[in-house]
DNA sequence: GGTAAACTCCCCATTTCTGGGGAGTGGTCA
DNA sequence: TGACCACTCCCCAGAAATGGGGAGTTTACC
């Protein structure tokens, strides 16, 4: 019974004291699924380490070869859709959610040659502080089942909370920067795309006193310049896209 | 059998074309799992929003006027809770994740009061928009089923998805910039903070050619500076915040 | 064979950003 | 009262970004 499944494996997550526990557990229930191969990628801290810092998996040693060698571009096409939904979906609404460039279909092509059919991922994201994915796939010439989608939604954002638990991580306000309130407007308009001197105008203060603020913000964030300080405060939600992209 | 309710509710959902529509899908999935209440929201001051904000619900009236009243938008203690997991949570396990204080206190009481026995919470978190999260709650009296956690988790996370389809929060049918593999290259290094000529020290190419293709990459989005490149690249999924995020 | 697009490189002038320094006011809190 | 912080303004100099122009090669496709 299919509940019955979903219930025991998040106590058994939840009573993991590994990772390697963990792993077991995934691997196990893929198989349940209907999946061949999983992979849970957890990045710990986003600011400090975009690395992954937990990755478990078990998807072809050739894969996880060929996906380092490579690793100087940008991630790849999963991950990528992976930061613009909050449900996990199948590889085939890739198109939908992301536009597909000639490198991804490389990597998607050379994914299938390395045995990685088709698959199921799931995006899970804490505010401010973790990012991953949990991903199920399929083998060789299969396609997965639509049915199993419900449980692989459990079973990944069950699994990537497991991680987190486990990388013994959690977001404290302390290690956030703290913006005042007019370093907040003058970033605003900044990821508007509007200089230090047209926010001065629009704040009414002056050209200096802009500058000044950006200053400050870069330094609390620890970044050398507008672009990063924009993507950090993006990030931890001192803004939003709303805010960003309106004209 | 769940997996097909749950097959169903995710086909209906995606069909939906209206808000009313995906609240009487929610209504009735939820009485189904033993709920008599849902409530699906983002976790920002709702009637003072400058952004477009979802919520759906059919908490008691008396609820929201409360809610609204108290300015409860983002202090709510199961909201602060959503805010710190990635997987659905049952209410009673809010001193677990949060620390109650006695405001917080008065909140769970008076939703009590007003007919809220007992909940489980769904957050859904796309990085670069407000938090939200997709609750279910019983009435007086009585206790929910934990078998139904894995469908409910499920049932959240897709009907959230759902609401941000129909709100429009990101226009995902909008037909976005294709750019090219170089320009990317160069997008993704500038999200990183490097500089043209940087970057052109990395990719192996000559500072005018770096300049070059951000330079294309501004034109194709119609933007005149790399804050603002970055952000719609960000926006549209051709970069992802752990790509972007320092070092 | 012609066209288009990607990729590469070069020139110019101007604006903008960044990092370094300094200083004064007003408010809060111990 | 003193310490701290937010906010305001000022100067300087070098680095970087932006917008405009041009041009060659290769690859893919009709």
């Amino acid at each position: 019974m299919v509940l019955k499944t979903a219930q025991a494996f998040a106590f058994a997550v939840e009573t993991a004291a590994t990772i390697d526990e963990l792993a077991t557990l995934l691997e196990a229930i893929a198989h349940e699924m209907g999946f061949q191969h999983y992979a849970l990628a957890h990045h710990v801290d986003v600011p400090r380490a975009p690395q992954p810092a937990i990755r478990v998996h078990n998807y072809p040693g050739e894969w996880e070869a060929w996906f380092d060698a490579e690793r100087l571009g940008p991630s790849d096409p999963v991950h990528r859709a992976s930061h613009l939904t909050s449900v996990g979906f199948p590889w085939s609404r890739l198109p939908q959610l992301i536009v597909i460039t000639k490198r991804d279909e490389e990597i998607l092509a050379h994914s299938r040659r390395v045995g990685l059919a088709d698959g199921f991922t799931v995006p899970a994201h804490v505010p401010g502080e973790s990012a991953g994915s949990c991903s199920f796939a399929t083998a060789h010439g299969r396609t997965f089942r639509t049915e199993w989608m419900p449980l692989a939604q459990f079973v990944g954002a069950t699994a990537f909370e497991g991680a987190r638990r486990l990388s013994g991580v959690r977001r404290t306000d302390q290690d956030r920067p703290r913006l005042s309130d007019r370093q907040r407007d003058c970033i605003y308009w900044a990821a508007r795309g509007k200089s230090d001197w047209e926010t001065s105008q629009i704040l009414g203060i002056g050209h200096d006193t802009a500058i000044q603020h950006m200053k400050e913000a870069r330094s609390r964030y620890g970044v050398t310049n507008r672009t990063q300080l924009a993507i950090h405060a993006l990030y931890d939600g001192a803004l939003t896209f709303t805010d960003a992209l309106k004209r």
